[in-house]
DNA sequence: AGATATTCCTGGAGGC
DNA sequence: TGCCTCCAGGAATATC
C-alpha cells in the first residue's frame, strides 16, 4: 500500500513526465473517487502548463501556472500507470500531455482521493488545514511537546496526521520496532532520550524506503510501467509468528481497528 | 478535548 | 471448482 515513501517516488516519477509540459488531454472517467471532483476539472487543466510537483505528507499535488493545485491520494490501492498501451478498468482519470505521454490514475478500491484546488488556498484548504510536519523534518523537541500530556498509545498517535502528518501503518510499526519502544506506551510517558531515537528511527526507515523506490524509478523506463510501489522488506510490519533477530517472535495485536506488529522482547 | 467506533471500497486469501 | 466470508487500509465523521 502506499505510504509516504511511495507517494515520494510516484512525485518524482511523475515529474519526469509531466514538468514544464501542456497538458492537452484530461478524461476524467467517473465523476468521483473518495470526493466528488469539479465539474469543470477538463477545463480548469486542459491547456494548463505544469509548474511543479511536490508532495505533502501523503498527498501528491501537481501545480499548473493557472493558479491550480491537482492533488492526489493514492489511498490504499491507488497507482499512477505511465503510458499505459490500454485503459483497464479502474483507471479513473487520464492525462494527455502536449509531448503526447499519457498518464492514468489507477485506484481499484477507491480510497484515494483527487481535487484541485486553488494554490495560494491550499494551506487553508480543510484536508490540509490540521495537518502537522512532515515526519521527515519533525524534531525530538518538537515531538515532544506534540505528545505531551497525550495518554493514548504511541502508536495511534504517531497515526495521527495532526500530531505529525505522513506515517502510515507500516511505518510507524517499523520505526518503534527500530527505537525499541513499545507501541502501547502512552505518547506523554516517553522520555527525551527515547524520543530522540524514536525521530532518528522515523528519518531513517523513510529516507531508507524513498532511497529503495529512487533506486527502483533509476532503473524504469517501461513503455507501461507503474508507479506507486516498490519493494521492502520489513522487520516486524506483517511478520507475525517470524523470528525477529534477537530470537524473539514477531506478535501481532490489534489497535485502534488495525494491525500492529512488535516484538515483545525488544519493545518496552 | 480526547478517545473510540464506524464508514467507505474491492480484490485477494482462505475455508469448505 | 466455485462460492462464501473475511480482511486490509487512511481519513472523515459520529458518539461517548
Amino acid at each position: 500500500m502506499p505510504e509516504l515513501p511511495e507517494v515520494e517516488t510516484t512525485v518524482r516519477g511523475l515529474e519526469r513526465v509531466l514538468h514544464g509540459r501542456r497538458i492537452a488531454r484530461v478524461e476524467a472517467r467517473r465523476p468521483d473517487l473518495r470526493r466528488a471532483l469539479p465539474h469543470d476539472l477538463g477545463q480548469r487543466l486542459t491547456g494548463a502548463r505544469v509548474a511543479g510537483l511536490r508532495r505533502r505528507a501523503k498527498y501528491g499535488l501537481i501545480d499548473t501556472d493557472r493558479g491550480d493545485t491537482l492533488v492526489f491520494h493514492l489511498g490504499m490501492s491507488g497507482r499512477w500507470r505511465i503510458d499505459p498501451t490500454e485503459l483497464e478498468k479502474h483507471d479513473h482519470l487520464l492525462i494527455e500531455t502536449d509531448e503526447g505521454r499519457r498518464l492514468a490514475l489507477n485506484d481499484p478500491r477507491r480510497f484515494g482521493s483527487l481535487d484541485l484546488v486553488r494554490t495560494v488556498t491550499l494551506e487553508n484548504w480543510p484536508p490540509f488545514a490540521a495537518l502537522g510536519p512532515e515526519p521527515l523534518d519533525i524534531t525530538a523537541a518538537e515531538l515532544k511537546r506534540r505528545l505531551a500530556g497525550r495518554s493514548a498509545p504511541i502508536k495511534l498517535l504517531l497515526l495521527d496526521q495532526r500530531i505529525v502528518a505522513g506515517l502510515g501503518n507500516i511505518y510507524v510499526c517499523e520505526a518503534l520496532f527500530r527505537a525499541r519502544i513499545h507501541p502501547k506506551r502512552a505518547g506523554g510517558s516517553i522520555g527525551t532520550e527515547r524520543l530522540k531515537r524514536l525521530v532518528e528511527a522515523v528519518h531513517a526507515v523513510l529516507a531508507e524506503a524513498i532511497a529503495a523506490g529512487g533506486s527502483t524509478l533509476r532503473d524504469f523506463a517501461a513503455p507501461d510501467g507503474e508507479l506507486g510501489y516498490f519493494s521492502k522488506k520489513f522487520l516486524v510490519y506483517d511478520r507475525d509468528g517470524e523470528p525477529c533477530a534477537c530470537g524473539g517472535v514477531v506478535k501481532r495485536f490489534v489497535q485502534g481497528g488495525r494491525s500492529t506488529f512488535y516484538c515483545p522482547r525488544c519493545q518496552h
